[in-house]
DNA sequence: CCCTGATTCGC
DNA sequence: GCGAATCAGG
C-alpha cells in the first residue's frame, strides 16, 4: 500500500481527531502503525491538539536544519508530549464510591431517569442472544469504567445511580466494544430486527 | 501483557 | 519517502 492523496487524508483527519496510530492503521488497512507514526512525522503534523490547557511545546533541540554528521550514540532525551490519553468512553457519572457488591443479586432494574445506553428491552432481541448475555455477566469481570480498556467489554451492567454498576469487562470480539455475548444484543442484524410492532 | 508515540536507519 | 525494529513509557 502506498500513501495515495485520500490516505493521507484520513490519516490527517483521524490523528487529528486524536486517533491513535494503531486505530489509524487498522482503518487504513495495508499498514503499520509504525508506518501511521513514521508518516505522521514526515508529515510534521506530531503533536495534537492537547486540551488547551499545556499547549505550549518546550523548546525541545534546535532544528539544526543543516546536516549535522553527529549521531551520538547518546540517548534521546525523550520528551511527553502529554497526550490527551485515548478519549473515555462517554457515560454517565460514577457513583461517588467504588464498593463493588460481591453478589449484585440481579434484580429488575428500573432506569434512573438518566439515559441509559442500549439496554435493548428484552422483546426483540433473539432468546438465544439474552440467555448468553445472563450467562455471560455471571462471569462479567465487573470493571469500573476507568478498568475498561481498549479490548475489554463495554456493556454497562446495571444502574449508574446505584452501587450496583458495572462494566462487563470480558475481552472484546475483534474490532466491537463489546465481548461476544454482548455484540450479540447489541449489533442485531436488520434481518433479525423486523418490526414486529406492538 | 496490553498499549502508546518517537526515533533510527537500511532500503 | 518508507516502515520495521527498537526504544521509552503507561
Amino acid at each position: 500500500m502506498s500513501w495515495t492523496d485520500d490516505r493521507v487524508e484520513l490519516l490527517k483527519k483521524m490523528w487529528g481527531e486524536g486517533q491513535s496510530a494503531s486505530q489509524i492503521a487498522k482503518e487504513l488497512g495495508g499498514v503499520t502503525r509504525n508506518a501511521v507514526i513514521g508518516k505522521v512525522h514526515r508529515l510534521g503534523l506530531s503533536n495534537r491538539a492537547t486540551t488547551g490547557a499545556k499547549a505550549a511545546a518546550e523548546p525541545k533541540e534546535k532544528p539544526a536544519a543543516a546536516a549535522k554528521p553527529a549521531p551520538k550514540p547518546k540517548p534521546q532525551p525523550k520528551t511527553e508530549p502529554a497526550r490527551p490519553v485515548t478519549p473515555a468512553p462517554a457515560a454517565a457519572a460514577a457513583p461517588a464510591s467504588d464498593a463493588r457488591p460481591m453478589v449484585p443479586a440481579r434484580k429488575q432494574i428500573i432506569p434512573a431517569g438518566q439515559p441509559l445506553p442500549p439496554q435493548p428491552s428484552a422483546n426483540e432481541i433473539s432468546p438465544e442472544a439474552l440467555a448468553k448475555v445472563n450467562e455471560v455477566e455471571k462471569k462479567a469481570k465487573k470493571l469500573s469504567l476507568m478498568e475498561l480498556t481498549e479490548r475489554t467489554c463495554k456493556w454497562p451492567v446495571g444502574d449508574p445511580a446505584t452501587e450496583d454498576f458495572w462494566f462487563c469487562g470480558l475481552p472484546v470480539q475483534q474490532g466491537k466494544p463489546y465481548c461476544e455475548a454482548h455484540v450479540g444484543v447489541a449489533f442485531q442484524p436488520m434481518s433479525a430486527r423486523r418490526d414486529r410492532k406492538r
